[in-house]
RNA sequence: GGCCCCAUCGUCUAACGGCUAGGACACCAGGUUUUCAUCCUGGUAAUCGGGGUUCGAUUCCCCGUGGGGUCACCA
């Protein structure tokens, strides 16, 4: 065997087969799915596409009080919504079932079985209130709040006694006393701590469900994850995950910490307090699916030749982690509203018609919709635009009486709408077209001497009850002439 | 407060240690136009501060400042 002592470990499994990428997301079933989650899930996804292996969901369902029925479903719903899928999950099983956390909960006791045995963890007795009265008096003299290692020395037969006794425990990990804790992050480098600054922390609950701590690091060992990407808030936690990766015995996957998504005031984490947080409240409003991952791929990542405007296959084509910014980011809704534009205009009438479904107002008359969209669609930056848009076809309008006068005097204004009343009547039905009335509208103007701009707008005012409208002649031939007419009667009276 | 991370236009970013520091959004101005929008053209705008290293720092190192994260029987 030829010496490679000088080598590496990896050199030396250099012949063997490259390990599988495959990426997970673990969301907990404990509310909505927010839009930072949606973008971690994003990455891990692509990451693994871009590698041609497995993304993995797997439900973290471990805090059993915290737990919100149907949320695991509307999870994995609005993920489907925005056209993300996974290969192994909770809901399609594979290799590594189950994938759900409450369905593994002896898996988790047999590791915590193995570390208390080998020494890397203990029994701890102290009840909350205890814990909380202990952080309290630390706060009080100025101290950082920490588990003062009560029951960390406690002999283990004696622990094995309470417990066989009836005492409420918790199982806490034996971190060790004074070591350098350093993992490599793919987007900062390399990370060090000393295990100093680590709590004694909680892996298995007293109800005996694990900690995350315990089961994400379990499950991603038995799973296979090759790489975890996740929010930044993670890094400090990640220590904790070597430290039990060392006393399992194992070997931890590559981290990448992603940037956190800021308030779009810059001020603190995203969060619902300051607008809206949930993947599915952006829907909602009416973002496309694909223009929101668009503005998250290029949230804190930017393509090699800039391209902004970019699909998910060529999102997974260029994606690496090790290109992610490490600076928390700013949600700029400017930037997203601008992509949704671009999105919405890139859409067929049909396809548009067909997204705008859910946010077509019931009063809207069905035959008139592709009519309204042709002369709206420039104009929309969300699809919940469109009732605002579009509402003045279909609904009363009301004049009022200053807005009319704005530019001219009472009789110029009376007379302007009588004229185009009447010349607008002439009109029939079957001529009842933009063309049509651009002519007649135009010729008055003329005749008349009348300022465009003034004429115009009256005209515009008049029949529509706003100030900016899509083009005149196109909106009065949708309008109808019937109603046009009467609209421009009721301004009248209004003067 | 302890620990950790970060620092280029207002925002998101680009720039083997080597150009007038580039692009996008936003903003401003102009063009098209009956308004608004779309579209086109142009413009304002940045390397946090101080020390080093170097022929040369946006880039590497140190200190400061600022911002962020985290310190649960939540994830």
């Amino acid at each position: 065997m030829i010496s490679s002592s000088n080598l590496p470990p990896a050199a030396n499994r250099g012949a063997s087969q490259p390990r599988p990428i495959r990426t997970r997301m673990a969301p907990s079933p404990t509310g909505t799915y927010h839009v930072g989650n949606l973008a971690t899930l994003l990455k891990n996804y692509a990451w693994a596409k871009h590698h041609g292996g497995r993304f993995i969901l797997r439900l973290e369902d471990t805090d059993q009080r915290r737990e919100v029925a149907g949320a695991a479903e509307q999870i994995m719903e609005v993920i489907r919504l925005y056209g993300l899928d996974w290969d192994e999950g909770p809901d399609k099983g594979g290799p590594y079932q189950p994938y759900r956390q409450s369905e593994r909960l002896e898996i988790y006791r047999g590791y915590v079985d193995q570390l208390i045995d080998q020494g890397h963890a203990y029994y701890c007795f102290a009840t909350s209130q205890e814990l909380a009265e202990m952080r309290q008096d630390q706060q009080r003299r100025g101290l950082p709040p920490r588990y003062d290692g009560r029951y960390r020395d406690l002999p283990l037969a004696e622990a094995r006694a309470r417990v066989a006794d009836g005492q409420p425990y918790v199982v806490r990990l034996k971190v060790p006393l004074d070591q350098r804790i350093a993992f490599t992050d793919l987007v900062r480098g390399k990370i060090e701590v000393s295990s100093a600054d680590i709590d004694d922390q909680v892996i298995l609950k007293s109800d005996g469900f694990p900690t995350y701590h315990l089961a994400s690091v379990v499950d991603d060992h038995l799973m296979d994850i090759s790489h975890v990407l996740r929010g930044e808030e993670w890094i400090s936690s990640t220590p904790k995950h070597v430290v039990l990766y060392r006393a399992l015995g194992w070997q931890p996957p590559v981290y990448a910490h992603l940037p956190v998504f800021l308030n779009p005031d810059g001020k603190g984490k995203m969060s619902k307090r300051n607008g809206q947080v949930s993947a599915q409240g952006f829907l909602d409003q009416g973002y496309l699916p694909e223009a929101m991952l668009n503005f998250l791929m290029i949230l804190g990542w930017a393509h090699p030749e800039e391209t902004e405007v970019l699909s998910l296959a060529e999102y997974v084509r260029c994606f690496d982690p090790a290109d992610v910014s490490a600076k928390s980011v700013v949600f700029d809704l400017g930037k997203l509203n601008w992509l949704n534009g671009i999105y919405i205009r890139r859409l067929s009438a049909d396809q548009l018609l067909e997204r705008l479904r859910p946010f077509v107002p019931g009063d809207a008359p069905q035959d008139k919709l592709s009519d309204y969209l042709e002369l709206v669609k420039d104009r929309l930056v969300k699809l919940n635009d469109f009732e605002a848009l579009t509402a003045f076809w279909y609904r009363p309008v009301r004049h009022q009486a200053d807005q009319l006068l704005k530019k001219s005097s009472a009789e110029q204004v009376v007379s302007q709408l009588k004229t185009t009343s009447q010349g607008l009547a002439a009109v029939t039905p079957a001529n009842w077209h933009a063309e049509q009335i651009e002519t007649v509208v135009r010729k008055l103007q003329l005749n008349n001497h009348w300022s465009k701009r003034q004429y115009f707008m009256l005209v515009r005012y008049a029949v529509t009850g706003q100030t900016a409208t899509p083009p005149l002649f196109e909106t009065m031939a949708v309008l109808g002439k019937s109603e046009t007419l009467a609209r421009l009667n009721q301004a009248q009276q209004v003067v």
